[in-house]
DNA sequence: GATCAACCCTATAGTGGCTATAGGGTCAAA
DNA sequence: TTTGACCCTATAGCCACTATAGGGTTGATC
């Protein structure tokens, strides 16, 4: 199984990537300069293609670019400890917690506020409006 | 009760805005441009802060500017029939349901990464590692 | 009236993670 | 050789702010 090389076409396709991304990620530090043709076509080894697959699972998994460029640097030393990645994961994993607790009390603060209006009104009487507009607390 | 006038760091107070975020919004036409000093001081109105409150309000239920700006208008004709302002509800309650839904597919996707790595190990041998990085089903 | 700190002004650039556009050049098959 | 699909770079735009630079105003105190 001899090392195919591809275009940045078929690595869009292959990776669900577009390809301006792929440049971006080559641009950001993220993706090695590739190879090119004489013509100046960019072309990609199996490597970068599983790195850019790493970078696009890590992506789906909320990671920031920036936690992403660590990972990558700990996935190149293999000898290092495994601590730091598991930490990356337990802090995202709390980020995204973090960000569903939020979510949840805007649901039902939505919730509400869908609920005081019965519809087929106008808005002079409009218990949302009303609701976003005051009572002010704030007493300046 | 006269109309008192506040510059815009007490507004930003009152507020919990910042002064940047002020004007910001000024800029945006969310804000009609405020009186001023003869040094050029915006000076803002009771009825300002309201719409300020209004739009932080909103912002806090995640609503876009530009949704902002439409219950803005809407609120401003109180004539208007509710069903807009329901919907624009309806559908931001929506958008928040779906952005749980796809945090609670990472949080399990995250929880089960890190149950894979019980630490102390090298990276050559983390599952973490392992699973971002493959297998690649992309077969190129 | 001078001084001072606290406040305010505008304009511009940066954030993250792309996406869009303009204006071109390359490649491979027919 | 022509065509059409593909690729290149560079720049600007998206959202909702935030940060910075470099200055001017205000009002209380001396």
């Amino acid at each position: 199984m001899k090392t195919s090389r591809h275009t940045i076409g078929q690595l869009a396709r292959a990776t669900g990537t577009k390809a301006v991304t792929i440049r971006y990620y080559e641009k950001e530090g993220l993706l090695p300069a590739p190879a090119r043709t004489p013509g100046g076509y960019r072309l990609f080894s199996d490597a970068d293609r599983d790195r850019l697959l790493f970078i696009r699972r890590s992506r789906r998994l909320g990671f920031s670019l920036e936690d992403i460029r660590s990972l990558l640097t700990l996935a190149d030393r293999s000898d290092a400890s495994c601590e730091e990645v598991d930490a990356k994961v337990a802090e995202q994993l709390e980020a995204v917690r973090g960000r569903i607790r939020r979510l949840r009390a805007l649901e039902s603060e939505l919730e509400q506020l869908g609920a005081s209006c019965q519809g087929g009104g106008v808005i002079g009487c409009c218990r949302i409006i009303e609701s976003l507009s005051g009572p002010g607390r704030a007493t300046l």
